[in-house]
RNA sequence: UGGGGAAUAGUGUAAUGGUAGCACAACUGACUCUGGAUCAGUUAGUUGGGGUUCGAGUCCCUAUUCCCCAGCCA
C-alpha cells in the first residue's frame, strides 16, 4: 500500500485553524479526534475523497486519529456491499483508522436510552401525525408552524407509546418520535424534529431487532459524541442543523464535539451527487460503479488514477466555506505529475500503419535497449525487438503534411525511437486510395537513434514490430458529459440530456511491445507519446485491455485546433 | 418576502490593518531520442458605494449577487 505523504507541511486552512487554536487552548485536553461518516448507500467518489483527505490528514497532522464510521441509521437505503466498498477505497486512499471502525447502529442501544432521557424531562413527545400532516404543521419559510395536537401528551403516555412503537405495535410511518423544541423557529430543523420513524425494515446489521430508526440529527451527535470525536466536519449544507445537533447534545448533557462546515467538491464535466450517479448505474448509462468514466474512486482506480495523485489533488484546492467547482484540468494535472514520476514507458500503436523497411534483412531480429523512465535512473532498461515490417501510428504519417507537420511523410526522414532513422520511399493504397503501407528504408549507421554524421531528425515516432507486438484493446475516454456543468439544461430535460455520447472509444486491434505480456490489472504504464494507460480487470489471459488513464500533453492537437479556428 | 452561510485574475486558493502572492488554464520562447518532461516569460484579480485609518482584500455601514433549509433521507 502506498503511504500518504507526510502531512505536517499542509497549510492551515480555516479547519485546522480551529484546531491548532484548540490545541492551543488545550481545549480537548490536546486530543485530535476527526471521523469519515459515509452512510452505505453507495460507492464513495472523489469528493468524499475530500472529505476523507481533511479528516483522516488532520488527524495525521496533528497527532490525533480518525474513525471510519458508517453512518447507516436508514436500512431501507444500505447494503453491505456499499460497506465493503466504502472500506476498500478509504484503505486503497492510503488511509488507515487502526481499530477505530465503527458503525452508528452499534450506537442504537444507547441513543434510545438518550431518547426516553428526554421524554422524561419533557422534551420530546410521541406524536401520531402522518408525514403529510407533519409537512403541512411545519409551516413555511416565512410563516411558523403549528404544535401537534399530540405535543402535550403526558410523559408516561410518551413514555407507554415508545416502548410499544419500539416493540412493534405499530405500522410504519404511523407514529414518530418528536423533540419539543418551538414549532415558530425560524430555523425549520427546529420546529419539533422527527428523532425517530417506525420502519418495520431489516438492518444490514442489527437485522431485525429495531422497527425504530434514528434520524440523522438525532443520531449524528451521539455518534460523535460517543466516540470523544473533537472535531466533526460536514458539508455546507448541514449548517442549518449546527443549532440541533447542539440542541441534543446539551439537553442530554453529552460530551459535545465542535461540528464544523465545509464546502464540498465539484468538478467540471462530472456529477458528484450520490443520487445522480445510481442513476447512471441504474440506468445502464454506464457500466457499472467502476466504470472507468466515473468520479468514483472505483471508477478513478479501474482508469488508472493513483492514490497519490488523488491525495495531492485533495490537498491543493483547499478548504473553504463557500463553492466552487475546480477545473477537472487540475485534476489531471496532479494525474500527470505524479504519473509521470512513476510510470515505467512503453510503445504501443493504436491506430496501426504497417511499414516496411526495404533494405532491412528478412527474418533479422535486434533486441534495442529502452530506457523505462527517463524520470527514474533506478527504472533500467528493457529490450525491444526490431523487425522488418513495423506498425507505426496512422496520424504519424501524412502524405501532404503542412508546414508546421514534422513526422513522416514522402521523402522525409525521423526516428524510430530507441531504433534507427528512416526515410519513407514509396506509399501503398488501397483501391478507396486509403494509406495501407509504407516502404521506408533506414539508416544503419544510425542504431539506437543517433547518426554518427551529426544529422538532426524533427521528429521521433514510436514503433512496436509487426512480428513480436502483442495485440491489444484500448479503450479511450473523455469526459461523461459535454458540458462543464452537467446540471445545466433545458426546461425539461434531464443531466443524462448531457451525457457525452464519445465518452469512450474502444480500439480493438491495437499493438503492444512483448514486454506487456505479463501485465496484471491495475498495472500503469506509459504509452509513449501517447499517455498513461493502466491494464483493465476486464483482460484475461491472451487478452490484454487497457484503460487511457490521460492522455499525454499534445502540443501537435493544439496546433491542429488553432489552425481549425482560424 | 423567514433563517443560516458566502463573495480575491478564466478556475481554484493565500495574504489574520502594512509591496495582492501561488497553482491550474491560456499564450510566448528555450531545450529535448516522447510535439512528453523540464526551464524562462506574458496576460489577468479584491462584487458596487460610502466610512474609520498614515495605511483596508482585511474593520464599520450600505447595496448587490450567489448557495443552503419547508424528507418519517443523510
Amino acid at each position: 500500500m502506498e503511504i500518504p505523504d507526510k502531512e505536517e507541511n499542509v497549510k492551515l486552512d480555516f479547519i485546522r485553524s480551529i484546531v491548532v487554536e484548540d490545541i492551543a487552548s488545550n481545549k480537548w485536553d490536546g486530543r485530535v479526534v476527526t471521523r469519515f461518516p459515509p452512510e452505505p448507500n453507495g460507492y464513495l467518489h472523489i469528493g468524499h475523497a475530500k472529505s476523507i483527505c481533511l479528516n483522516f490528514g488532520i488527524a495525521a497532522q496533528f497527532n490525533g486519529r480518525c474513525h471510519l464510521r458508517f453512518d447507516d441509521t436508514n436500512p431501507e437505503k444500505e447494503e453491505q456491499e456499499y460497506v465493503n466498498s466504502i472500506i476498500e477505497d478509504v484503505r486503497w486512499l492510503g488511509w488507515n483508522w487502526g481499530e477505530h471502525l465503527y458503525y452508528g447502529s452499534d450506537y442504537f442501544d444507547k441513543m434510545y436510552e438518550y431518547a426516553i432521557q428526554l421524554i422524561k424531562k419533557g422534551k420530546a413527545y410521541v406524536c401520531d401525525l402522518n408525514a403529510e400532516q407533519t409537512r403541512q404543521y411545519r409551516g413555511t419559510l416565512t410563516q411558523p408552524g403549528k404544535d401537534s395536537p399530540y405535543r402535550n401528551r403526558s410523559i408516561e403516555e410518551n413514555l407507554d407509546l415508545f416502548e410499544r412503537m419500539k416493540a412493534g405495535q405499530f405500522p410504519d410511518g404511523s407514529r414518530t418520535l418528536r423533540a419539543k423544541i418551538d414549532m415558530s423557529h425560524p430555523n425549520l430543523n427546529m420546529r419539533d424534529p422527527v428523532m425517530y420513524r417506525i420502519l418495520h425494515s431489516s438492518h444490514h446489521r442489527s437485522g431485525d431487532k429495531w422497527c425504530i430508526y434514528p434520524m440523522y440529527d438525532w443520531a449524528h451527535g451521539f455518534e460523535d459524541s460517543i466516540e470523544k470525536i473533537t472535531h466533526s466536519i460536514c458539508t455546507l449544507e448541514f449548517e442549518n442543523h449546527r443549532p440541533l445537533y447542539d440542541w441534543f447534545l446539551d439537553q442530554v448533557e453529552a460530551y459535545h464535539p465542535q461540528q464544523i462546515e465545509f464546502a464540498r467538491l465539484n468538478l467540471t464535466f462530472t456529477v458528484m451527487s450520490k443520487r445522480k450517479l445510481l442513476q447512471l448505474v441504474q440506468e445502464k448509462l454506464v457500466s457499472g460503479w467502476d466504470d472507468p468514466r466515473m468520479p468514483t474512486i472505483s471508477g478513478l482506480r479501474r482508469r488508472g488514477y493513483s492514490p497519490s495523485a488523488i491525495r495531492e489533488f485533495c490537498k491543493i484546492i483547499g478548504v473553504n466555506k463557500f463553492n466552487s467547482t475546480i477545473d477537472f484540468a487540475l485534476l489531471e494535472h496532479c494525474l500527470r505529475e505524479d504519473l509521470n514520476k512513476t510510470s515505467a514507458r512503453v510503445m504501443a500503436v493504436l491506430k496501426p500503419l504497417k511499414i516496411v523497411i526495404d533494405n532491412y534483412p528478412e527474418g533479422q531480429v535486434e533486441e534495442l535497449d529502452a530506457v523505462n523512465n527517463p524520470e527514474d535512473p533506478n527504472a533500467g532498461t528493457r529490450k525491444v525487438p526490431f523487425t522488418k515490417e513495423l506498425y507505426i501510428e496512422q496520424e504519424d504519417f501524412m502524405e501532404n503534411p503542412p508546414k508546421k507537420f514534422f513526422r513522416l511523410s514522402p521523402g522525409k526522414e525521423v526516428r524510430l525511437r530507441y531504433a534507427y532513422f528512416i526515410t519513407c520511399n514509396e506509399i501503398v493504397k488501397d483501391d478507396a486510395g486509403n494509406v495501407v503501407e509504407l516502404h521506408c528504408t533506414y539508416d544503419p549507421a544510425t542504431k539506437g537513434g543517433d547518426a554518427p554524421d551529426g544529422r538532426k531528425v524533427k521528429s521521433t515516432l514510436h514503433w512496436v514490430s509487426a512480428e513480436k507486438a502483442i495485440k491489444a484493446e484500448v479503450r479511450l475516454y473523455d469526459h461523461l458529459f459535454t458540458k462543464e456543468n452537467p446540471d445545466d439544461v433545458e426546461e425539461g430535460q434531464s443531466f443524462t440530456d448531457n451525457l457525452n455520447p464519445n465518452s469512450l472509444e474502444i480500439l480493438p486491434e491495437c499493438f503492444v511491445e512483448p514486454s506487456l505480456l505479463e501485465a496484471k490489472p491495475l498495472d500503469r504504464c506509459q504509452f509513449e507519446r501517447l499517455g498513461y494507460f493502466c491494464v483493465d480487470p476486464d483482460s484475461a489471459k491472451g487478452k490484454l485491455i487497457f484503460n487511457r488513464t490521460v492522455g499525454l500533453k499534445d502540443t501537435w492537437a493544439k496546433v491542429q485546433k488553432q489552425e481549425q479556428t482560424a
